[in-house]
DNA sequence: GCATACTGTTACGCTAGCGAAATTATTGGC
DNA sequence: GCCAATAATTTCGCTAGCGTAACAGTATGC
């Protein structure tokens, strides 16, 4: 992959994200939304927190935002009550797997 | 490419923005900046709203933060004062080839 | 049982983004 | 010359994000 093919596939990724109707997610969110579909569980605040580099209230919001849009779901660790287990929904499942369709598709075109 | 290896790509990316020192790019921002340099002059704040199908406010707002940040120029359109172009920087070319060196890199990583 | 440590959330003051509407500057028709 | 059209910006009220700091609930050591 070449530099220029590069930027265009990302450029339209990016611009299909922006054109369609779905409230666009922060870079951050994204990356919550990604990590916690893409490794393994368990997913608390404070481990985001210390992937991402960012505060715990930084995380508490995207999971209020997300929650909202039903993109991820919250859930008391009954072990230890103090941690609060994060975990998938079909809603987010179908929204990366859109996102996945996106890039594939995308990166096709720029062949 | 499959849908899994697509995901991953796309979570290392956004990490790495995230993480970088750089104060994020919002996913608009990110766009206009990419189509102001890949594709050919002139760039109106007309045209990109159009192309973005967003108000032109939001265009004069991203070109406001990316002027402070260096990465983009404005500049009357000599034949026709009501316009302004937009130009390219040295600052924003060297800020999107470190970004295609970001993709290619992680893209290797995925094979 | 009680102090301490730890987890997630809330409160606070602030900044940046948003769309709609008003405003300024410029052009072109007539 | 003047009026309507056009391009970009500014203003408005609003929402959502940010980090710091304070807070509430839970677990653990002694």
């Amino acid at each position: 992959m070449k530099a220029g093919r590069a930027l265009k596939l990302w450029q339209e990724i990016c611009l299909s994200q922006v054109l369609d109707e779905m409230p666009d997610l922060s870079l951050r969110q994204t990356t919550i939304l990604l990590t916690i579909y893409l490794e393994p569980p368990p997913h608390t605040v404070r481990g985001l927190a210390a992937k991402l580099n960012v505060t715990k209230p930084v995380i508490t919001r995207a999971l209020d935002t997300m929650g909202a849009l039903e993109l991820v779901n919250r859930r008391r660790d009954e072990n230890d009550r103090r941690n609060v287990l994060i975990q998938r929904t079909v809603r987010g499942s179908v929204y990366l797997e859109k996102l996945a369709d996106l890039i594939i598709d995308k990166y096709g075109e720029t062949a």
